[in-house]
DNA sequence: CGCCATGATTATAT
DNA sequence: ATATAATCATGGCG
């Protein structure tokens, strides 16, 4: 804040400077200048510059008498038109000093910061309530929320100074701008004074205001930062979910592996299921996804697990109506099953858990590739990774080429491993 | 401590 | 907006 400090004061300095030539403006007592003219009026000069030199000093009820014999001295209009004369020669250069400053990137950086952080943007609440509103927004996944809430609270508060400070300064500065407006408009009586060099003016004060603006919006920035690497990062530092919601989230992910794209409603569900967010299951699915795709032999093991899993869900389910209490022998002992069944099981929990996943097609995929799988992988393979080629929407990344030896070495293809 | 698993973040494409 | 892919950074195990 120092350096806004020094500005304020810097143009205070200029505002006192101005009040002064107001009322300073003034000419010497009338004498001597009808004498021999060449003295005289160096004497006259001298005595103006000696005044305005010391206009600083003088009250400003000295000063606006003063402005008054001023405007009724009779060299006035002659010293009009002089500095008329002066202001046509310099006329040029000012004119060339025009400058259209273009929006400041550092400014328009800074700006998209605090947009982005939700502190210049619209309202959402103030301090507590906001923080209150939140924690009891996200209700049960309160995990999150408190967390949150204690940051939320914070930025709230900075948010809070960064708006004062800010309507501060632009009072300030229209209040400024107002008075030097009026300064010139008082000079103008004296001095010509064009609209165009009013406007400048009003620019040079905009702009000064608008570093200092930018001194703020840095600060703000920082303290931002500040913050967030302090929650953020500590909200980064990675839990592990439970055992439960991995649980479940396998659970969905290998039952819909022709589609694991869970809807919104589905990710609503598996969130609180699970007592995370919502954000959490797509990161997880995200995460899953990419690497099943990337290493398939990996999680062939976990693919069968959690078929067998699902398996038994299934045959709790079908059981009733079967009377088959045998119907996946597999499960209780470790004798091999035959893959044709295994891609009928498939089909079957495909369609018992809603997956309105088209059949015929994978069931080829299933009956042409999974012989090359089971051969590959030591047999006794549920899955076989078909559905990332027999699927349009689980991308097809894995060709069975390639797919058909995924147990090449680890780190021939996780890149993740490579950190 | 090194290594790998894993949740989160970032960059990019669609 | 959402998905993928890469990457980061930590948790946890041996």
């Amino acid at each position: 804040m120092d350096e806004q400090t020094r500005m304020l004061q810097t143009l205070a300095g200029v505002n006192m400077a101005g009040h002064s030539v107001q009322g300073g403006m003034t000419l010497p007592p009338p004498h001597g200048h009808d004498g021999t003219d060449g003295d005289g009026r160096k004497q006259d000069i001298g005595d103006i510059l000696h005044q305005i030199m010391t206009i600083t000093d003088q009250s400003l009820d000295e000063a606006q008498a003063k402005k008054h014999a001023l405007n009724c001295h009779r060299m006035k209009p002659a010293l009009f038109s002089v500095l008329c004369e002066i202001k046509e020669k310099t006329g040029l250069s000012i004119r060339g000093a025009q400058e259209e400053d273009p929006p400041d990137p550092q400014l328009m950086r800074l700006d998209n910061m605090l947009l982005a952080e939700g502190v210049s943007g619209p309202e959402k609440g103030t301090g507590a309530a906001a923080a209150a509103a939140a924690a009891a927004a996200s209700g049960g996944s309160s995990d999150n929320s408190i967390e949150h809430s204690d940051y939320r609270a914070k930025l709230s508060q900075i948010r809070q100074i960064y708006h004062t400070e800010l309507e501060k300064y632009e009072q300030a500065c229209n209040e400024f701008t107002t008075h030097v407006m009026n300064l010139l408009r008082e000079q103008s009586r004296t001095r010509p004074i064009s609209p165009k060099e009013i406007e400048r003016m009003v620019g040079i004060i905009h702009r000064k205001f608008s570093s200092i603006q930018m001194q703020l919006k840095q600060s703000t920035c920082e303290a931002v930062m500040i913050l967030r690497s302090r929650f953020l990062d500590a909200r980064r530092k990675r839990r592990n979910f439970s055992k439960q919601a991995t649980e479940i989230l396998n659970e969905y992910f290998y039952s819909h592996l022709s589609n694991p794209y869970p809807s919104e409603e589905a990710k609503e569900e598996l969130a609180k299921k699970c007592s995370i967010t919502v954000s959490q299951v797509s990161n997880w699915f995200g995460n899953k996804r990419i690497r099943y795709k990337k290493n398939i032999g990996k999680f062939q093991e976990e693919a069968n697990l959690y078929a067998a899993k699902t398996a038994v869900n299934a045959a709790h389910a079908v059981a009733a109506a079967v009377q088959n209490p045998s119907l996946f022998p597999f499960l209780g002992s470790s004798g091999s099953f035959n893959l044709p069944n295994s891609g009928d099981m498939y089909m079957n929990m495909q369609s018992l858990n809603g997956d309105s996943y088209q059949g015929a097609q994978v069931g080829a995929n299933v009956q042409s590739q999974t012989g090359g799988y089971s051969d590959a992988l030591g047999g006794n393979s549920l899955y076989s990774p078909h559905h990332l080629t027999a699927n349009g929407g689980w991308h097809e990344a894995a060709t069975p080429s390639s797919v058909t030896s995924p147990t090449e070495g680890p780190g021939s293809v996780n890149s993740d491993t490579s950190n």
